[in-house]
DNA sequence: CGGTTCAGTAAGCTATTGCTTACGTAAGTG
DNA sequence: CACTTACGTAAGCAATAGCTTACTGAACCG
C-alpha cells in the first residue's frame, strides 16, 4: 500500500478521491500536468493495491478509496505512534538515571 | 515523507527504529539481506525526509523515529479517513434517494 | 602509535518506473 | 447505424532508484 502511495503524482489522484467518487476524465481536469493514460495507470496501480474501489456507470468509471486500506494505514502508524511512545519514555528513563551522558570524551 | 517510505527495504529499515534507538550496524544484522551501504543509504532518505532522528555515541550512529513526522503520518490519514467517511454518507444518501441510478446527466 | 570497528560517501551498473503516443473498445447519442 | 465520449491497454523510452564494491574517515582499544 504504501509502495503504491510512494509516488507524489498517485498521491494527488489519489486525495483526489477523498472527498467523493471521481470519474478518471474529472480527475484528470483536475491534474492538467498529467495524461489522462497516466491517470488511468495511476488508478490500476492503486487498485492493484485496494487502495480504491471502482465501479463503472455507462461509459465512466467512477473511484473512490477503499475505507479499509485507509483504515489499515491509519493502523499502522497508530501502532508506529505507540512503539515510538514506549520507546521514547524508555529513552527518556534511561537518559535521566544517567544524567552525565558516557558521551566520548568529556569525562 | 511517504514518498519516502514507498520503498519496502527502507520501510523495513525504518520498522526497526520503532522499538527503539538502533545503531547502523544493529539495523543491518537485523536485516541480512541488505548490506550496510545500504541500510546507511536508506537511513540518509529516512533523515532527509525528517521521519528519523540521529545521533551519534562514539564511534556508531543511533537512529530513532521523529515522533512529530509520525504524528503527521497519522494526522494525514486521519484526515483523509474523516473525508472518506463523508463521502460515503454522502454517497450512502444519493444511492438511497435515487434506487434506479441517473444515467448521464442530472435528470 | 598501529590496528580495528563503525559508518558515511563515490562511482557505476541494472532494473524499475512513470510517461507519452497510438490504438482498441464499450456504451451513449442523434 | 455512424459518431462521439470515456477508458483501458500496448509498446517504447528516458529518468530514476536502489544495490554493490571500494574507498575514506573518525573514534575506541591495546
Amino acid at each position: 500500500m504504501l509502495s503504491a502511495l510512494g509516488d507524489p503524482t498517485r498521491r494527488l489522484v489519489f486525495e483526489r478521491l477523498a472527498t467523493g467518487p471521481r470519474s478518471v476524465g474529472e480527475i484528470h481536469r483536475g491534474l492538467p500536468h498529467v495524461s489522462r493514460p497516466a491517470v488511468s495507470q495511476h488508478l490500476r496501480v492503486l487498485k492493484d493495491a485496494a487502495l480504491v474501489l471502482d465501479e463503472g456507470v455507462g461509459t465512466r468509471r467512477y473511484y473512490r478509496p477503499n475505507p479499509v486500506a485507509v483504515r489499515a494505514l491509519r493502523a499502522y502508524f497508530d501502532r508506529l505512534w505507540g512503539d515510538a511512545l514506549d520507546s521514547f519514555s524508555t529513552h527518556a528513563e534511561e537518559t535521566a538515571a544517567a544524567p552525565p551522558r558516557p558521551r566520548r570524551k568529556k569525562p
